[in-house]
DNA sequence: ATTATTTACTACATCGATTGCGTAGCAAGA
DNA sequence: TCTTGCTACGCAATCGATGTAGTAAATAAT
């Protein structure tokens, strides 16, 4: 068993400083004119012994710690745990470790997330906000925390932000359904004030307006989708009979979705089209494939970790907050396929 | 925007030592003898500035970060991501935060992470090991690092350790298509010397020997189940018509199995039963359901959060280590009904 | 009145690094 | 000989906590 080395013992072994031991392991040598002798000395002993600075140490010292938090709402839903997965993967290209926290979408649980990672000194955030975080976040920008929101963000804020064009690509889906000879495309969404819930609904009317067709809308609550999501929707159904296509806001509420379309013995798409906002590996393995308005994770995850290096090594306060915005992409599968006349 | 205060600033403040409010803030002013004014004095005022201690001190002077490193193969994984779950769960519930990493079940890649997170002192690591990382895994238990290893381990070492009972199951898992009559059973698996698999591997030949059936096995190499799986498992169905089901040692090998055989324009279970192991969300919602052998996370994340724990809290050195073996559960479906004679 | 005990705190070393400032030693220029 | 200027390094403060050992004052015991 190996006790741990620290700084000073490598000093004393070598008989020089500790501060000449910390300057040539940051690289200093040359900056404040180390002999090249001395400098080799000490690499080489600190390489023999394998030594391993204390990051405790060095992070009490110098306010960064190289830990990015991830704050989602659940690693277990596929979408974050892939954004988690690539996200990881860049930043650890970057040195840089990352801690994550499951919100559930619940502001209380998020707020004590958020505190807890700061007092641990993480040097930056990425976070996928629920309702009702505008003051934690701005408490997080006026501490000039390195910060991105992603997938939806709040309005009132100026932060760093990528999303998807949810408006856009809402309503390219529920076009791509009127093109198909859908004619009462119902919507089944969160009933959630969050931005890109409300751009995905507004996406949806847009294209209903233009079609002057009807508006089927139907609203769940996010914790019931797990309970009752399915009476729900087999419910609002069972009410309007005349719907033939649903278009739903997120991936969740369309696998609640098929499973009640299945239960009310329709086909898909014969007798239901379906399009689901946000993709799913069920999705493509399902028959019919289930057609999905996809959102580019990687290219996502690439934007947010761009943003926030950008953010940690811009020390300056003059830089501008960035809003990015990504083009969904549409994967066409069976569930929408043209409806006979 | 706040500066942050310290404990420091505190004394000052109240004019005074620093360790009457160290004291005071760990709960041990009844204990050195701390009046009870000055307590709730000290207390009071903390409470009132929002004081909140700075981690990284305390954890270099205590030693302990109060974080856990969970060390899986991919965190994309819904297997994964939702063991991650519950245990960030449980272990939130005792004051731990989780850092997680992602191996993709490499040995470098592995072997770095553990070296990473051992230099962030994080007080214990739960771990699922790729091959190779014996040496390593010693190297933490000398140092009396609080580890448990799943849903695999080395035989060679003596470790806390949570697995299914994987033998067992495969075993059941193919007798049940025996008595369902399949008579020519394949098994692909991975080309593994993980003991998971291996012992996957056992009961599928335990329960062929036992009938005196022919195996048909079809090993893939992990790193190329993404590329050419479904390949792979297409020839060796092509090379062996009169399988007519198959077992899988995996859930991603049973979706890639799928995707095989509706390539050949087989029906599950007409053509081909088939069962997983390890269940999928996609299996329940597939048409027809498919059958797995579930491994009962939340039960296996538990053990794993209590076994750590334990060693946490027993600082001694006579605790026996130990290996927790949970029952799979059985999920029959419809992709393993009776054959037609 | 003197010593012992209790009460209520405080000083200081420490954890393992970083870093601004200081300086010894030596050569060259004045 | 003395100042100046390098070169090559060391001292000590600091980050923000913990915890041991100790002390001053008040009270109790003898």
């Amino acid at each position: 068993m190996k006790k741990k080395v620290s700084i000073k013992d490598i000093a004393a072994q070598l008989n020089i400083s500790i501060t000449t031991v910390s300057l040539i392991l940051n690289g200093k040598s040359k900056q404040v004119g180390l002999s090249e002798a001395q400098t080799e000395r000490v690499l080489k002993y600190v390489e023999e012994i394998g030594y391993k600075p204390n990051m405790l140490a060095k992070s009490l010292r110098t306010g960064k710690t190289k830990i990015i938090c991830l704050l989602i709402e659940d690693i277990a839903d596929p979408f974050f745990s892939t954004v988690a997965a690539h996200v990881e993967e860049l930043l650890n290209q970057h040195g840089y470790k990352i801690i994550y926290g499951s919100t559930k979408n619940q502001t209380a649980k998020a707020i004590e997330l958020i505190d807890l990672f700061r007092d641990r000194h993480v040097d930056g955030f990425i976070i996928c906000p629920p309702e009702g975080l505008e003051s934690d976040i701005t408490g997080l920008l006026n501490e000039h925390i390195p910060l991105v929101l992603f997938d939806r963000y709040y309005k009132a804020i100026d932060t760093d932000t990528v999303i998807v064009d949810n408006l856009e690509s809402s309503c390219k889906a529920v076009n791509y359904l009127i093109d198909h000879n859908y004619k009462n495309i119902g919507f089944v969404t969160l009933d959630s004030e969050q931005t890109q819930m409300q751009d995905r609904l507004q996406g949806y009317q847009k294209a209903i307006n233009d079609h002057g067709f009807t508006p089927y809308i139907k609203k769940l609550s996010f914790s019931k989708v797990n309970q009752s999501g399915i009476d729900d929707i087999v419910l609002f159904l069972t009410e309007n009979p005349q719907i033939d296509a649903l278009f739903f806001g997120t991936n969740y509420l369309t696998i609640k979705g098929i499973e009640a379309i299945d239960r009310l013995k329709l086909s898909i798409p014969g007798n239901m089209g379906v399009i689901s906002f946000d993709d799913h590996d069920v999705f493509k393995l399902f028959k019919p494939g289930i057609t999905a308005m996809a959102q580019p994770l990687l290219q996502i995850s690439e934007q947010m970790v761009n943003l926030l290096l950008e953010q940690i090594e811009h020390t300056g306060s003059d830089r501008k907050r960035k809003k990015i915005i990504v083009p969904a992409i549409f994967k066409e599968r069976q569930s929408s396929v043209s409806k006979a006349e």
